[in-house]
DNA sequence: GTTACTCGGTTAAAAAAGCAACCTGGTAAT
DNA sequence: ATTACCAGGTTGCTTTTTTAACCGAGTAAC
């Protein structure tokens, strides 16, 4: 009732896993630019083939972790239970993903977490892609949220607010602050920015 | 200087490994009749068409480590250094697996050599199919000591007098002492059968 | 201004692994 | 006696991976 999780599958998810892994460690490690996709490859044991196989460009090696959340809003606003209003949804899945401080909520002060998040926003073609994946994640949710300009500014300003959100917390955890003392302040503007939405 | 190790070779050889890792701690565990060969790929995380592709039949997948040895003492004699009779060859080269404690000669007793040697000896088709590697042992031997009967029967006395030594060595081994306590044993047991032989 | 690196990324062919289905022989239920 | 299952192996067929070669852009040497 749940995966059909045979050999192959299996497999291709830890070597993807494999890859991912020992590229992030390497680039923390030496910066993103001092690292090639053949030291990676490498490392992981793959062929430069098989990496890029898995991962479409050198960025991606990073950024598939939100690649994973692709479309999220957009799923959010179409599985909503009935009776809800979309940005309702989308505030309430927020503040859920605040309240177990996920990484992308900018809540987390994992060493780990906190070390990526600075190796994304300090490298420029980083931070350049990632703003081309919540564009096309903004595209997605305004087909979720209807037709016309204002599915569209409604989408954009959901997302510039979980962005804004985001750097916020991130950088008051960046400043030296634990997660769990951050966390009301992030409620707290979690609540007057959606609110202002409604 | 030396193995061109590619990733495609460096990957089989650990895949044979891990199979035949994982069937021979299964076989010691429940013994050989009692463990599938579907049960062996599914620990070592392989299809069962891989297992086949890897090792010819289930007996191998205990003898390859005997497999690895096959062909060593024609390799000895053909490899042996100008001026030294064959006989005295092979003779060295067991003193010094002796030296070594080598698995092959009996004397050794780490508890995996030893579970293992009972295991090998305790399984009918697996102490088969073991003669038969030694009699294509002999033949190779034969070759490489010459031509005609009396090539063959040199051959065939020498790795009897091997096989009747490993035995005598392994035997004392299970009877709880030490390999070092048994190895000057080993050692004389050696002198004196070669030496009948020359 | 060539030459010759190295980088990210791609291509084509060949090896290897997975999967499902099969074969043969034994053994247990019905 | 039939059925049905499980054992050790095998047979195509497809998917995945390796390999070596290549591309185009940048850059350092001379």
């Amino acid at each position: 009732m749940s995966e059909p999780t045979g050999l192959r599958a299996r497999k291709k998810e830890r070597t993807r896993e494999a890859i991912a892994d020992a590229a992030v460690s390497l680039f923390l490690e030496h910066g993103f630019d001092r690292v090639s996709v053949n030291e990676i490859a490498a490392a992981a044991e793959i062929s430069k083939p098989t990496l890029f196989r898995y991962f479409p460009t050198k960025e991606d090696l990073v950024l598939h972790r939100f690649a994973d959340h692709q479309g999220e809003a957009a799923r959010v606003v179409r599985g909503r239970e009935s009776g809800i209003e979309p940005v309702a949804a989308l505030r309430r899945h927020f503040q859920a993903a605040l309240d177990r401080y996920d990484p992308v909520t900018g809540l987390n002060d994992h060493p780990q977490v906190v070390a990526f998040h600075r190796l994304v926003f300090s490298t420029p073609s980083l931070a350049g892609r990632l703003t081309r994946y919540q564009l096309e994640d903004e595209e997605a949710l305004a087909d979720a949220l209807g037709e016309g300009i204002q599915a569209h500014v409604q989408a954009a300003q959901v997302l510039a607010i979980q962005r804004v959100l985001a750097r916020a917390n991130w950088q008051k955890i960046a400043d030296g602050r634990t997660a769990s003392d951050v966390h009301p302040e992030a409620v707290a503007d979690a609540d007057e920015a959606f609110s202002e939405l409604q």
